[in-house]
DNA sequence: CTGTATCCAGGGGGATACTG
DNA sequence: CAGTATCCCCCTGGATACAG
């Protein structure tokens, strides 16, 4: 059951950066759970709890990748019930201009002329 | 043979603003077709040149659903044999910003990593 | 609480041939 | 030159049940 993980660019013709930023954070669910991080660590829970209409399987597979691709790390408190905490490593903090201009643009462009 | 344009959102839950922008421009050959657009028009053909691994089918499409989506126009030369141009509109330069951090934050965290 | 396993549907994207 | 039409495959994501 093998994984790809980070498949990455791979456009052969244009070598497009940007591609290669989306294939990390352009899942469906992706940019939701880092913009929820980018606030600070969140447990598993929480973020399913935030984002009801995800299913569960997609959450780990999305925390999964994520954190395949160095955006996110997995933090296990062995206690009992189980506790475990996801943050954002420095590469995924390092996404905040991208993400916030990303944002600033959406609310000029799209919201606005809805 | 309608299509839905821009679907937008609908997470219901958090209404991420990221994803309504990732919704736009996340297509598979969106990023490189922004990406190209964003140095000056170009024609179908040069597009597709530019990029070989990509369909007719799927540039056609992804350009249209760009020009649904208000980030691009398609102007048409009555001419023979046929011209037709795509540029961005002023909805789709003001992404420049926000890509160009992303690519420079695959400049520094994936190529530069690998 | 934090997941995994299984099954399944829908859509995006690819190859090719054809059209104005 | 600039597309459209058709067929098909694979992958993402969803629902549900089960496990550590």
């Amino acid at each position: 059951m093998e994984k790809k993980k980070n498949e990455i660019i791979k456009h052969g013709a244009n070598e497009c950066p940007i591609t290669a930023t989306i294939s990390v954070i352009g899942g469906k669910w992706k940019p939701p759970i880092v913009w929820l991080l980018l606030k600070g660590p969140m447990r598993y829970g929480a973020l399913s709890k935030t984002m009801p209409e995800m299913s569960l399987k997609v959450l780990s597979k999305q925390l999964k990748e994520l954190e395949a691709d160095g955006i996110i790390t997995r933090k296990v408190y062995p206690e009992t019930p189980p506790r475990v905490e996801y943050s954002l490593t420095e590469k995924g903090a390092a996404l905040r201009p991208a993400l916030t201009l990303l944002s600033e643009w959406s609310e000029t462009y799209i919201l606005a002329n809805n």
